[in-house]
Formats: structure tokens, C-alpha cells, sequence
DNA sequence: ACCTGAACACCGTTCAAGT
DNA sequence: ACCTGAACACCGTTCAAGT
């Protein structure tokens, strides 16, 4: 089965066409490569499988990656640029009313994790041992954590937060976050937790939690 | 498929010597499997390593665990059980201020958690993506959070948290401890996160989190 | 009852060869 | 420059055959 083979063209290069598997395979690769781990789990994930999908074989993967976990690795990155993006609107685009503000950037952060709950358990499964030849998976992933540190810094500013170390408190926002939401992609919770409810619950505690008046002791 | 139906054992089966792979081949391989988990990641075990490591071969396991899944479900079970033993323990053998209860429960679980970072990774990081066939999995998992729970009640009865519902308390206490024990074991912190000081500024968080004088609001 | 050896399908990866 | 086809080592799983 070869495929629409609508090679010979020589010439015409800078067309740059609709054609699938020349357009951009790397690019490519890595949505199906997506499509697949939120369908199937990130075990279903399969070079050949990915490969096959775009009409190429397997051995083309190494045209542009070099070796499964580096394409784990840039859809990881995908993963966190999502969060980065949507956690730096929030504050773009932030309402007046700072609690708000602050309850909306974790909805935003959750719904993000949630409605894409494989791919945030790639991110975060231990998938990948080691980032550290990935540079910039750990730096994009830096910039997801400086938002919610940002986020931190403008409720201290406008008075809701008690201003200890952001970056301290930032990551006490982010462990509760990520653990409620881990929990409830594994399934390990004692009742339904994708209702708005649970959220208003989780917000309030945190807003509780880091308010101003709560500085006491 | 037949179960391990222990039927009709005919005579001399009381003998159990010190031979490898006839004492208990199925704990061995569950002990094996653990050790290679924690030196190599969830990716490293193989069930043809697991086997050579015991002395037998690769199809030997199948007449103990059905499938790979199986056995990734026997360690999570035992992962499940120690945090429940380790939760539980604290409750029996508990201190009479309960603040010190209460910290030192969370210590416990993130103790746990910690030292067998790996393990506890394959618990909750979606090696397992459906755990309902696994029964006892599943049992033990909540025997784990019911001691939550538990601990969460005490402290409740005692004075130290409001009177909410407890299994509600004890998720949330679980969120963040889960977030706090996978952001480190995965290297997502800004800073060292395995020292006393982390868990003890953690633990005063919850503490004044969940006090009663914050019952207000 | 428990285990082996060989086999099968599938996978990640490499490489000479094609265009 | 980009891709294919065939090959290799490894893996999960099955099964007839051994003891």
C-alpha cells in the first residue's frame, strides 16, 4: 500500500501545500501522537501507530525525533505551553474583583488539566525519568509555574493574600491543585469531582487559606 | 483460566523449604519487581528480568499472575497496604496533643510516600488505567483513606478541626499531600523539597487550614 | 501442579538503499 | 533532504511438552 506519492517535484519547493506527509510530519506526528494518548492512554501510544496514521513508516519518526521519549518529551512541552498560555490570559484578562480573579485562574488551570486528562498524566506520570536533556520541557514548564507565581504576587499586591514568599505560596497552590486533580484523573475520589461545586469548594478553602486576616499565628 | 483454587492439594505440601522458586514464586516475583521498579522505573520492569532474577523463566510467571497488569496491580496493592498499615499505626499509637497527632500522621504518609518514590509513582501515575477488575486493589485503596478519614475525625472530636464532613476534609487533606509527594518525586519544586522544614511549614498550613477558629466565613 | 522451550505478534531502533 | 524495507534485539503472551 504505498501511499499518494506526489513526489517529483522538482522545482516547486517553496509550495508548501496541504499534502499531510510533507507539509509538516513533525508537527503532525506530535497531534495524532496527542489524539492517540487521550484515546487510548499513553501505553496505547505507538511509533508505528502514530507513524501508520500519517502514511508514513516507522522509521520516518527518526527523521524528525530522536527516539519515542524525545517525542514524549515535545508533547509533554505541548502540555505545558497549553498551561502556561491559558494561566497568562487569566492575568491578561483578569476581572477587577481579586477573588475572582484568583478563583478563575484555578478553574483555568484545572479545566485545562482535566479536559485533557492523559495528556496532563503525561506531563506529570513520571513518563519521562529525566527532563533534564529537554530543555525546553523544563523551560516552558518553568514559565507555567512563573505564572501561578505571578498570579500570586497581584493578590498580595491588591491586598487578598497575606505577602509571605510567593514563590512558597505558589507552590502550595500548585500541590493542592495537582493533587486534586491527579486524584481525580486516577479515579481515587470519594465522590464525583468534576462538578462546578467541588471547585467553589476548593477555591474557597484556598482563598480561606491565604487570606489576608488568617496571618495571625 | 483457572484460579489459584487450592483444591485438592494432594499429600506432602506442607514441606516449603529455602528453594527460590519453589517456597513462593508469586512473592518472590512481587518482591523482585518492586526492587527493579525503584532502581529502574516502572519502565524498567520486565517480567522477563523479574523472572531471570528468580531463577526461572519468563513464561513461569504466567502461573502466577494472568498478565503483566496483574502483577503491576499486585505491587500497587502492596504500596497501598503499607500506607495504610503506616496511616493506621499513627492512629493506634497516637500522641495526646493532637496537633502532634495530626502532623505527625502527614509526616507518616509523606515519609512513605518519598522513600519509595518510584513505587508510590506507579500507584497513582496511570501504569494502571482501569482498576476495577482488581478488587482487593481497589479495597485496600480505600482502607488507606478511610484512615484518613479517621485521622480527620479524631482531630474533629477533639477540637482541633471544625465540624465538616470528614470524608470531604480528608480529600482535601489527601489533594494536597498527594500534590506536595508528586510534584517532588517527579523534581517539579522550586526549591529542595525533602526537608523536615518543607513538611513542617506544610503540616502548619493544614493545621491552620482546617482549625477551628477559622470557622467563620 | 509447576515449569521450560519454542513460537508468535508487536515494538523501538538502525541502516543500506531508494527518490 | 526525506523516506522505505528489511533487519535486529527485546518484549508480552501462548502452548505443547516435560517433571
Amino acid at each position: 500500500m504505498s501511499r499518494t506519492s506526489k513526489s517529483a517535484k522538482s522545482g516547486a519547493a517553496a509550495a508548501g501545500s496541504r499534502a499531510y506527509h510533507h507539509g509538516d510530519l513533525k508537527q503532525a506526528l506530535l497531534k495524532t501522537s496527542v489524539k492517540i494518548i487521550e484515546k487510548e492512554g499513553v501505553a496505547g501510544l505507538t511509533l508505528q501507530k502514530a507513524a501508520r496514521q500519517q502514511g508514513v513508516s516507522a522509521a520516518a519518526v527518526y527523521r524528525h525525533y530522536g527516539s519515542k521519549e524525545d517525542l514524549l518529551a515535545a508533547i509533554a512541552t505541548e502540555g505545558f505551553r497549553l498551561l502556561r498560555d491559558g494561566v497568562q490570559a487569566v492575568i491578561a484578562d483578569r476581572p477587577r474583583d481579586t477573588r475572582a480573579f484568583f478563583r478563575r485562574s484555578m478553574e483555568k488551570y484545572i479545566d485545562l488539566a482535566i479536559s485533557k486528562p492523559k495528556h496532563y498524566e503525561l506531563m506529570f506520570g513520571g513518563t519521562i525519568p529525566d527532563r533534564s536533556p529537554y530543555a525546553e520541557l523544563e523551560a516552558v514548564g518553568q514559565e507555567a509555574f512563573d505564572g501561578l507565581i505571578e498570579t500570586v504576587r497581584i493578590c498580595q499586591n491588591e491586598g487578598l493574600f497575606k505577602k509571605r514568599k510567593p514563590v512558597l505560596m505558589a507552590f502550595h497552590v500548585w500541590s493542592l491543585m495537582h493533587g486534586f486533580v491527579m486524584l481525580h484523573i486516577a479515579g481515587h475520589t470519594p465522590f464525583p469531582t468534576d462538578q462546578p461545586e467541588q471547585l467553589r469548594r476548593l477555591t474557597g478553602l484556598l482563598n480561606q487559606f491565604l487570606r489576608r486576616g488568617l496571618d495571625r499565628s
